[in-house]
DNA sequence: CGGCTGACTTAACGCTGTTAGGTTATCTGC
DNA sequence: GCAGATAACCTAACAGCGTTAAGTCAGCCG
């Protein structure tokens, strides 16, 4: 009886063989100039095979994505050993920086492509992308706690936001604008650096 | 011989026509989610005719961004008659946040989607983008000149691309993650002005 | 053996941006 | 005043897109 189970690995073997190939194609071209058609050309099977595994391109594209969210998350997971929570957001920021580095095209998928919220919840229960966040509001939280921050700096929401907008605008930019010499840019570890600090010693107390 | 002009002139209008119903539709319905056919049926002509007046889709955009940048441009060029430098970097912030909030598909348009550079010098010789981005280096080489920083930050173009890329995160983010509701957004001016504020105090000496 | 399930295919639908080629009205030179 | 050029606009179509209805066919179950 074992046949059921070997054609359940069958189906996720071919689901996988979906992902993957999805997975370097939109990182190589981007998501819209890969078509599903040149997917199923990839892995040798028609268009219509990747119905069968996936509701439709843009969910195609959620389940990587979601991949991804875990990936951040987890090497955020990795930095819950901090104890400093100002430190700990320190490197938060340089893990979040290097992510976004490596793997720019992933990064524009997951942060710069409007996905509808609550795809992520349709497949499993809960979004990677916010337990992310969560990791990081808490952080702020932390960082709030301790007292070092000036007044104005007390809802962990707003920190986080600040801190990931400032980031995340970093990133985006390079990414966007990266063809345009006029904007000469620099070693994009030193500048991002520079925005952490700014802004850590601007929210911090004198 | 008034006619050729008139002839020049209403090949102007019914090209500013085009742009008009592509600006309302881009900005309504987003690029991607506007069709040729849908901004000719707007103005009562088939698709063909928008292409003796532009060169493709993307062009049309491009036209429609560049105006939005020479708005910007100017909209900083007000600012240049402020004295202190660092006041003018606070307050074109200011301005550039305003900008974003009060026409945010235009600044998706302008700074989210990927242009290829070197588009708008297609039509004429300057790249209204690049001037602002020139208005702010300036300012930022001002901000330095002044000794009011601290020595790690001496860079123009590092400085301005630190400012544009915490601001630009920010308003970049409310748009595509606007509707995930887990993430809380409180007021966009408060967030946006305490993000400048932490940045300058940052890179300003003691 | 008969029927069922489900992975996969063929063929097509209604869209998209874009273009080749035609029509037609106006302007230019003789 | 008429031939020819110009150009604004249209009809029809192309190739490609995401997606789907309907069919095929292998393997499992009773």
């Amino acid at each position: 009886m074992g046949s059921a189970e070997r054609r359940s690995r069958e189906r996720s073997e071919t689901r996988d063989l979906i992902l993957e190939a999805a997975r370097e194609m939109f990182v190589r071209r981007g998501y819209e100039a890969t078509t599903m058609r040149a997917i199923a050309d990839r892995i040798e099977y028609t268009p219509t095979a990747i119905y069968h595994h996936f509701r439709s391109k843009e969910s195609l594209l959620a389940e990587l994505c979601a991949a991804d969210f875990r990936a951040l998350g987890a090497s955020f997971q990795k930095l819950a050993r901090i104890e400093d929570p100002v430190e700990r957001l320190r490197r938060s920021g340089q893990a979040y920086v290097e992510f976004g580095l490596r793997h720019p095209m992933q990064y524009q998928l997951m942060f710069m492509t409007p996905i509808p919220p609550g795809i992520f919840r349709e497949l499993r229960d809960t979004d990677p992308s916010e337990d992310a966040y969560d990791f990081l509001r808490q952080t702020c939280a932390e960082v709030i706690a301790t007292g070092r921050l000036q007044p104005q700096y007390q809802d962990p929401n707003e920190l986080a936001q600040m801190a990931w907008s400032s980031l995340h605008g970093f990133l985006s930019l390079r990414i966007v604008k990266q063809e345009y010499e006029w904007l000469e840019w620099g070693d994009p570890q030193t500048t991002a650096t520079r925005i952490c600090d700014a802004l850590l010693v601007g929210v911090l107390r004198r």
